[in-house]
DNA sequence: GCACGGTCTGACACCGGTTTCCAGCCCGGG
DNA sequence: CCCGGGCTGGAAACCGGTGTCAGACCGTGC
């Protein structure tokens, strides 16, 4: 009995971990079959009767392999047999199980989000967008924080990918832009799509905004009110977004014979600090702007910020606009006006997008979908006091 | 050969959906072999070779189950062989397939987290420090937002954990507080967390923040200041954390002989449009108060707005302290005196409790974890001009 | 009445792990 | 020297689904 006992040892509940197999077990070999001790009975997980195929196809009396059939729209089911096992189905409530069926099929149906965004408004809402598509269709998400600069970052992704065999990836700007992740994820060939601010070289993974039209609807919107002495504040350089709206906004400036003179272009890095920062040398040229379009809702925070400290008032002495339409955007004294994004569209459609490649193998290499932003005036835009 | 074509039909890259069982296929059978068209050679995903348990148990010269035992750390592998599977496991980067694992197992390492709440800096931020104990550990996480009041919420909830055989669930306020969902969880003996403002019934599966005594902190606070019209926005008064931090409050300012007189305390809802309502109506009160605090930072923010429409000075004439320490605290101008809540470390400790209950099925039924919030004093906050 | 071709169905092996059960080895005791 | 018990390791079955392929079924054409 004793010997019985010992041998349940072996079924112990399942450890989780496995990394620490490479250490080299510390400690006292001598106390390895250390309790016989009546071990509780274990409580399996889920002891209660989940149906399986198995249930299925004896009561309606085919092999399992027929249910399976019904279950995959098999085209090879005569229409009687088809529908008395849906109906069976439906009455049992069965799901097959999607572990069993991802391994089988190699596939594990989730879907994985990652992300380096610190502004989780824009993180919350593409993950809902995604996933209303997601689990209509039968996949979950898991979500991944990263550090793109991480050295270990690209084997992190890596081995997240080979672990879970996940079917697929959503990439959220800024990471998007890495194009060393998107290599990497063609390499070991998992579909991915980018949301991105413009286009690239990889037009059918792409979910795009329109970033340079939407700055050019920021400068129309300035020019019609009278502004002249227009500022901007970018975004980190090296970001596609970035220079998008630059270019979109000094362009469209240009056709309303206004310039973005490069005294009034600063480079922020779309944080509250960088904002105040950036405005902080904006306002100390002379003639001082009228005007200050910021790269996000963040930054124009950070304006605001300046602002306040200099007894500037919003919008009579300065007009600020945003970008993204972030909660903050109406949150902030006065009303911040802002470019919306679709956010949770574009959530949505880069998850639809997604399973339509996992879908179709080979599909006509779509062309990147777009969604346009648009103008939320609020408070903080006026005619130019001066 | 045309025979051999259309048998490859059924095996179409596996269709993602099994809800349309029940609807009985609507059109002609006559089309159904459709497609004998030449279908492409359907991609086997990841066809690259990743190692299983079989080739390691080749390499070493020993079966499979040996492998596993090392895997699993069982006691019953002599020290040299395990040293030497644990070799080449690490060599090969061998790592076990989690859904073969949790087919075997009935687990599928993967973790719920469930919420509805709109403040989207604290939902990332939970799940960010609950990620961070997951990975750790094996075990990934997928995300579940909700709406508590729709009448699908808890069948959706069962079939989400039974469908992916969640191994446990997180639960953010305020759907934390249904008590509904915990029995539901409890009767399908899925482990769960509930993330809480304060103790319920439940003390085991709660981690916890101590709200009254962050609310008596508020309370010293304004007292030290010299305040003694003092106001209160609540929450939802059906949220256990609105009761918790106006008894919290209203204690300590009696213990230091002020009152929280009734027509000082409005009942919000933790949204900024609340805020901005219950503001209008305590700053209606003659004599008007002379600080306000606000249940949550998106509250504050709304007093803010009303304070601005009506030329109200912060905090000159008006002292505005917040509840969360959210981004936005540090955005608005002035800047908002707030308890910091340590959101990040409540959602890793929740995944930490989380983790020892899956593991060790019978634990001594562990106290509730708790946090302290603390004061962040900011530029909202001063002595009352008159 | 029979060969024939196409439509359905089921037996069987497999996905990559796990547990069960049992056999072999090694050792000390009688 | 034989026996028995404790430690190791392997073969086979299983978790719950899937692909493969042979064969049953059925209506035709001759």
């Amino acid at each position: 009995m004793a010997k019985k006992t010992a041998r349940k040892a072996s079924r112990q509940p399942p450890p989780p971990v496995v990394r620490a197999l490479a250490e080299p077990r510390t400690a006292l070999p001598e106390t390895r079959p250390p309790a016989p001790e009546a071990r509780p009975p274990v409580a399996r997980r889920n002891v209660d009767k989940k149906h399986t195929i198995n249930d299925i196809a004896r009561l309606a009396n085919v092999s399992k392999k027929t249910v399976s059939r019904v279950i995959n729209e098999s085209p090879f089911v005569r229409e009687e047999t088809r529908t008395r096992i849906a109906e069976i189905i439906r009455s049992t409530g069965f799901t097959p199980d999607p572990q069993a069926r991802g391994l089988a099929f190699r596939r594990s149906y989730l879907i994985g989000l990652v992300y380096d965004n610190p502004n989780a408004p824009y993180v919350i809402n593409v993950q809902e967008g995604a996933l209303g598509a997601l689990r209509r269709v039968g996949y979950e998400l898991v979500v991944h924080p990263c550090d793109r600069n991480s050295p270990e970052f690209l084997s992190d992704i890596r081995q997240l990918v080979s672990r879970q065999k996940l079917d697929g990836m959503l990439l959220l700007p800024p990471v998007s832009e890495n194009n060393g992740l998107a290599d990497l994820l063609r390499e070991i060939s998992c579909p991915y799509i980018r949301i991105l601010s413009a286009a690239l070289d990889d037009p059918e993974n792409l979910v795009q905004s329109m970033d340079r039209q939407s700055a050019a609807e920021v400068a129309e919107h300035l020019a019609k009110l009278g502004h002249t002495r227009i500022a901007m504040i970018i975004g980190p350089p090296t970001y596609r977004s970035s220079q998008e709206r630059l270019e979109g906004f000094s362009n469209a400036l240009a056709d309303r014979g206004l310039t973005l003179s490069p005294d009034y272009i600063a480079e922020g890095s779309y944080t509250f600090e960088s904002g105040a920062a950036c405005a902080e040398m904006l306002l100390s040229r002379t003639p001082r702007p009228t005007a200050i379009f910021a790269g996000n809702d963040e930054t124009a925070a950070g304006v605001y910020r300046t602002a306040y400290l200099r007894g500037l008032r919003i919008p009579h002495d300065l007009t600020i606009i945003g970008f993204d339409d972030s909660p903050l955007a109406s949150r902030l004294c006065p009303s911040l006006t802002t470019m919306r994004q679709p956010i949770r569209d574009m959530g949505r459609l880069a998850a639809e997008k997604l399973i339509a490649k996992i879908s179709r193998t080979e599909g006509p290499s779509a062309a990147a979908s777009t969604v346009f932003p648009h103008l939320v005036v609020r408070e903080s835009s006026g005619r130019p006091a001066s």
